[in-house]
RNA sequence: GCCCGGGUGGCGGAAUGGUAGACGCGGACGACUUAAAAUCGUCUGGCCUUGUGUCGUGCAGGUUCGAGUCCUGCCCCGGGCACCA
C-alpha cells in the first residue's frame, strides 16, 4: 500500500491540477483494491446502495452523480468511522432502448448494451467514486438470469404466478402490453404513445397478497413521507362491505358489490356493472342484446385516453334484468356502463345516486330515481357524500352514518347476504412483456396444456439470437414466437413436444432483487449465501430519484416480503432508510418565432416572451393570434452585451430572452456532459457543486458559472499545503502551536461538518469547510495538525485533492480508512461572547460579555448600556428577557 | 377537483421561536502587474434626509417580550393522483 513518492519535495505540477492528480488516485485505488469489501464480524456493517443505472446510449448525464455523490460521501465518511462499508455498483440493462435501437439499425441489444456499460463505467469511475468493483453485477448476464429464473420458479411453486387472460394495456407503437403503473393519462410512460385495453393471455403475480403486508410496513421505515403517502394511495386500502343482490329472473346467479356506504343501502335505485364483467352476456335480455353488445363494442375499441378526454361524462345501457334490494325487496334495473371498473372491487355496483356524484351524474343524464337516505343536503341538487343522520332507510333511521355502518353490517352477515370486507386498488401486476430484450420464462408449456417448471439446473433459459427484433403487431405475439428452433423442446417429463413461453418478464425483475445479489455477487450454488444476507442486508441508505416511488420500491418490496417467507432473507423490509436526490435542471434561454413547421428559407420573425401567450394548440402571439414554436439557446451559444452585461441573441441582440430552468433534454440544448465538467473542473469540482447547489432532495439548476467558487475554494485547499518554491512546489511552513482562535475554528468546524453529513446537509458542511480554509490562515500559517484534519474532513467530499495533500503531509497510505477527527470539547468554547440588546424586539445594541457572565450581570450591563439608556429616555422598563448566551429584550 | 412539496437579495441558497440574508456566484472598488488574466483584500437587500434611520422572508390577519420559523384565510409555482364505489 505504499504510494511510491517521497514525501517533501515535489516536481512539477506547480498548482492544483485535477488533470493529474485525480487519474492517479483512481488507478491507486483500483490497483490496490482499497474499497474491496469482506464480511467481517469484527465490524459493524453499512449497507449504502444507489438505485442502479439502465445504461443508455446517451451517456451519464450531471443529474445521475448527484445521488451517487451522495452515497458516496457517506460510504468514505462511514468507513472512516470503523463501518465496514458495501458501496456497490451495476446495471439494469434489459430495456426498451436497446432493443428499440437493435430494430432501427440491427445492431444485437447485446452488444450495444456492452458499448454502454463500458461508457457508464468509464464514467462512473472518472468520478472517483468508491464502489467495490469486484461486485459489479449486469442483469442481462446469464449468470444473474439464471437466478432472476430462479426466482420466478419460487413465486410460481408459491402460487404467486399464473397466466390469466386479463384487459391489458396493449402499446401498438412498443408492440407490447404495459403494467398499470406504466400507463399515464392514457398513454405508455416511455414515450407517449397511445394506450389500448385487450384482453390477453399474460403473467401475472400476485402482489395483492401482499397488499395488507405491503401497507403496514411502510409504517417502520425511515423514507420520506410523500413516498409512504404515494405508495398508501397506490395500494389503496378501502373499508367496506360486500353485498349479494339476487336476481329477478335467476334464482341461481347472484351481483356481488362492494361499497364503503353499506348505510345506504335503502338509498340504491339501479345496479351497474362494468362491460367486461362475466355476468352480462347471462342476464342481458332478448330486447336489450343488440344495444349491449353495441355498447361493449364500442368500449372496448376506445383506448384508455378516449376515456380519460371525456372524464365526467358518463354514458351506459340498461341491460333489461333487474336484482333485488336485499333490505327491501325493491327491483334494481340492471345497466352497463363504462364508470365502473372491471378491475376494483367486483366489477359491480349499486347505484346510490342521492349520495355519490357519479352516480347522480349517471341518474340524471338517464332519469334514474334519486332517493335521499342520509340527511344533510339536498339530493335533487347535488349528491351528498358527508356523514349524517339516516332517514327513508328503514331501521336505520336516525343513526349516525358510522352507527349505521354497523348495523347494517351486522345484518347483511346475520342474513347472509353480504359482510363487512377490504377491497384494495392495487391491483395483480402483470409480468409479461412481448419483447425480445428480457429474462425468458422458465416454463414450457405442455401440448397437454400443462405449463411446467423448468428444473433449477437448466437454468438459465438463455435469448437465442435473432435478426429480427420487432414484436409482431397484428396477433400481438413477442418476438421469440417466431423462433421455432428456440421456441419447440421435449418436455423432460413426457418427452412429448413442449414449447417455451415467448414472452420476457418486465426490466422490473432484474431490480427487484439486485441489492441481495450485490452481497454475494459470484455464488453459483445459490442467489446468495445466508451468511452474506445475514451480515450486510438490510440496505441502511437507499438513494435515488423519486420517480421510481411506486413502481420499482413497490415491486421489490413485494419480492422481498415473498423471500422472507421463504426463509430467504431474514428481514421483512429491503431498505430502511430511503432519500430521494432533487433533479439538476438545465439552464437555457427562451424565445419563440414564427416557423411552427421549420420550413426552410422562411422570413421568420422572431418574439419575446412577452409577446407571447398560451394558446390551445401551444404558444401564440398575443398580438394577432398566430401559432409560434418555441425555441431554446444555450448560454454558450449566446452573446453578452458589454453595456449591461446581459445575455442576448446574436443575430437578434434586441430580443429579450427569458432565462428558463427545465429538466435537461436534448431538445431544450440544456444538457451538462459530466465528462466536459472533469476535463474543465475535475471531478472534485464537480462533486463539491453538486452538494453545494442546494439540498440534496431539493431540484437546483446547474450553473457553470457557480462552479467556479468551488473549483476556487479547492485550490484555495492546496494553497493551504503547497507553496512555491522557484520553479518547484514544496510543502509550506506550518505553525508549531495554534492559536487560541484557530484551535477554536477547527474543533468547531469538525462538530459541524460531522453533524451536517450525519444529517446529510452537505451544502453547509462544505460552507463550513469553507470558512475553515479562509479563517484559520488570516492570523498566520496553521498548524500540520489543522491541514490533516481539513484534509481527512474533505475525503469524503473532495477524495482525490484529500489523499493528494495527504500524501504530500508525509503519509505513505490512503487516508480511506483513516479515523475521522473527533471533537476535542475543551477546545471548543469560546470565551467571551456576543450578547444582543433588543427593545422591544428590536435590536439596538451589542454587548461582549465573558461566558461565564450570569444572567443578572447581563441584564444590568445590557440596562446601564448608553443606547438603552438613550432609547429609553425616561420610559419605564417593563419586563427584561434574558435569552442565556444570546440575547437580551428590554419591553418598554 | 383531491393530496403532497415550496415561495427569503440580481442568482443558487443559510438561519434549535432569539442579530434575516451564512457560504458561493454575479457586481463595485482597491492591491499585485507595463498591461490583462489569475490571485489576494474591502464593500455589496431596498429606500431616504446616510441615521448604527426606516422598510423588508408571496399576500392579509393572529399568537408571542420577540415570527422566515407557530396558527387562520388567501395568492402563485412545482410534483403526484385522478370515475377506485
Amino acid at each position: 500500500m505504499t504510494i511510491g513518492i517521497t514525501p517533501g519535495t515535489f516536481p512539477t505540477p506547480m498548482a492544483y491540477t485535477p488533470s493529474e492528480i485525480e487519474p492517479k488516485w483512481q488507478e491507486y485505488w483500483q490497483r490496490e483494491e482499497t474499497f474491496r469489501t469482506e464480511i467481517d464480524h469484527a465490524k459493524p456493517k453499512y449497507y449504502v446502495l444507489d438505485m442502479f443505472p439502465y445504461p443508455s446510449g446517451d451517456g451519464l448525464h450531471v443529474g445521475h452523480p448527484e445521488g451517487y455523490t451522495a452515497t458516496d460521501i457517506l460510504a468514505r465518511y462511514k468507513r472512516m468511522q470503523g463501518f465496514n462499508v458495501l458501496h456497490p455498483m451495476g446495471w439494469d440493462a434489459f430495456g426498451l432502448p436497446a432493443e428499440q435501437y437493435a430494430i432501427k439499425t440491427g445492431t444485437h441489444p447485446r452488444i450495444t448494451t456492452q458499448k454502454n456499460i463500458e461508457n457508464f463505467k468509464r464514467q462512473i469511475q472518472s468520478l472517483g467514486f468508491s464502489y467495490d468493483w469486484s461486485r459489479e453485477i449486469d442483469t442481462t448476464e446469464p449468470g444473474y438470469v439464471r437466478w432472476t429464473q430462479w426466482i420466478f420458479r419460487r413465486l410460481f411453486e408459491r402460487g404467486l404466478a399464473y397466466q390469466a387472460e386479463v384487459p391489458v394495456n396493449w402499446c401498438p407503437e412498443l408492440g407490447t402490453v404495459l403494467a398499470n403503473e406504466e400507463v399515464i393519462d392514457g398513454k405508455s410512460e416511455v414515450g407517449g404513445h397511445p394506450v389500448v385495453r385487450l384482453p390477453l393471455k399474460q403473467w401475472m403475480l400476485r402482489i395483492t397478497h401482499y397488499a395488507e403486508r405491503l401497507l403496514e410496513d411502510l409504517e417502520d421505515l425511515d423514507w420520506p413521507e410523500p413516498i409512504k403517502k404515494m405508495q398508501r394511495d397506490w395500494i389503496g386500502r378501502s373499508e367496506g362491505a360486500r353485498v349479494l343482490f339476487r336476481l329477478e329472473t335467476n334464482d341461481e346467479a347472484e351481483l356481488e358489490v362492494f361499497t364503503t356506504r353499506a348505510d345506504t343501502l335503502f338509498g340504491a335505485t339501479y345496479m351497474v356493472v362494468a362491460p367486461e364483467h362475466p355476468l352480462v352476456e347471462g342476464i342481458t335480455s332478448e330486447a336489450h342484446k343488440a344495444d349491449v353488445d353495441a355498447y361493449i363494442e364500442k368500449t372496448r375499441r376506445r383506448s384508455e385516453r378516449d376515456r380519460m378526454a371525456d372524464q365526467g361524462e358518463k354514458s351506459g345501457v340498461f341491460t333489461g334484468a333487474y336484482a333485488i334490494n336485499p333490505v327491501n325487496h325493491e327491483r334494481l334495473p340492471i345497466w352497463i356502463a363504462d364508470y365502473v371498473l372491471a378491475g376494483y372491487g367486483t366489477g359491480a355496483i349499486m347505484a346510490v345516486p342521492g349520495h355519490d356524484e357519479r352516480d347522480h351524474a349517471f341518474a340524471t343524464k338517464f332519469q334514474l330515481p334519486i332517493v335521499e337516505v342520509v340527511s344533510g343536503g339536498n339530493v335533487e341538487e347535488a349528491a351528498f357524500t358527508g356523514q349524517g343522520e339516516a332517514v327513508n332507510s328503514d331501521f336505520l333511521d336516525g343513526l349516525d352514518t358510522a352507527e349505521a355502518k354497523r348495523t347494517i353490517h351486522a345484518w347483511l352477515e346475520e342474513n347472509k347476504v353480504g359482510e363487512a370486507s377490504v377491497t384494495y386498488k392495487l391491483r395483480d401486476w402483470l409480468f409479461s412483456r412481448q419483447r425480445y430484450w428480457g429474462e425468458p420464462f422458465p416454463v414450457i408449456h405442455g401440448s397437454d396444456g400443462q405449463t411446467r417448471l423448468v428444473p433449477d439446473e437448466d437454468l438459465p433459459i438463455t435469448l437465442p439470437d435473432l435478426e429480427d427484433f420487432r414484436p409482431t403487431g397484428d396477433d400481438f405475439e413477442a418476438p421469440l414466437a417466431r423462433v421455432p428452433e428456440w421456441l419447440d423442446v421435449a418436455d423432460p417429463e413426457t418427452g412429448k413436444p413442449a414449447q417455451r413461453d415467448p414472452n420476457t418478464m418486465p426490466q422490473w425483475a432484474g431490480s427487484c432483487w439486485y441489492f441481495l445479489r450485490f452481497l454475494d455477487p459470484h455464488n453459483s450454488e445459490a442467489p446468495f449465501s445466508e451468511e452474506a444476507e445475514r451480515y450486510w442486508m438490510p440496505v441502511d441508505l437507499y438513494v435515488g430519484g423519486a420517480e421510481h416511488a411506486v413502481l420499482h420500491l413497490l415491486y421489490a418490496r413485494f419480492w422481498h416480503k415473498v423471500f422472507f417467507d421463504i426463509g430467504l432473507v431474514h428481514t421483512r423490509e429491503p431498505f430502511q432508510k430511503l432519500v430521494n436526490q432533487g433533479m439538476i435542471l438545465g439552464e437555457s434561454y427562451r424565445y419563440y418565432d414564427d416557423n411552427p413547421d421549420d420550413l426552410p428559407d422562411q422570413d421568420v420573425r422572431v418574439y419575446s416572451h412577452e409577446e407571447v401567450e398560451m394558446g390551445e394548440d401551444g404558444p401564440v402571439s398575443t398580438a394577432d393570434g398566430k401559432p409560434l414554436k418555441a425555441r431554446w439557446m444555450n448560454q454558450q451559444d449566446l452573446t453578452s452585451n458589454p453595456e449591461n452585461g446581459e445575455w442576448s441573441h446574436p443575430e437578434h441582440p434586441n430580443l429579450a430572452l427569458e432565462r428558463v430552468m427545465e429538466k435537461m433534454s436534448k431538445s431544450r440544448g440544456n444538457v451538462v456532459n459530466p465528462d466536459d465538467v472533469v476535463s474543465d473542473f475535475g471531478a472534485d469540482s464537480m462533486r463539491l457543486y453538486e452538494m453545494f447547489i442546494g439540498p440534496l432532495e431539493k431540484s437546483a439548476p446547474w450553473s457553470t458559472d457557480g462552479i467556479q467558487g468551488i473549483y476556487r475554494f479547492l485550490q484555495r485547499c492546496w494553497k493551504l499545503v503547497n507553496e512555491e518554491d522557484g520553479d518547484s512546489e514544496r510543502l509550506r511552513s506550518f505553525a508549531s502551536k495554534a492559536t487560541p482562535e484557530q484551535a477554536r475554528l477547527l474543533e468547531q468546524t469538525i462538530q459541524g461538518v460531522t453533524e451536517d453529513i450525519e444529517a446529510m446537509r452537505f451544502n453547509t458542511a462544505i460552507s463550513k469547510l469553507m470558512i475553515l480554509v479562509r479563517d484559520i490562515q488570516s492570523q498566520g500559517p496553521p498548524t500540520q495538525e489543522a491541514a490533516e484534519k481539513l484534509c481527512l474532513m474533505l475525503a469524503p467530499m473532495a477524495p482525490h485533492m484529500a489523499e493528494e495533500l495527504w500524501q504530500r503531509l508525509g503519509h505513505d497510505q490512503t487516508l480511506a480508512y483513516e479515523k475521522w477527527p473527533e471533537v476535542d470539547e475543551s477546545l471548543l468554547g469560546e470565551e467571551e461572547i456576543t450578547i444582543v440588546v433588543q427593545i422591544n424586539g428590536k435590536k439596538r445594541d451589542e454587548l461582549k460579555v465573558g461566558v461565564e457572565a450570569s444572567a443578572e450581570t447581563i441584564e444590568s450591563m445590557a440596562l446601564e448600556s448608553e443606547r438603552v439608556q438613550a432609547a429609553l429616555a425616561g420610559k419605564d422598563v417593563k419586563k427584561v428577557i434574558v435569552v442565556p448566551g444570546r440575547l437580551v429584550n428590554v419591553v418598554v
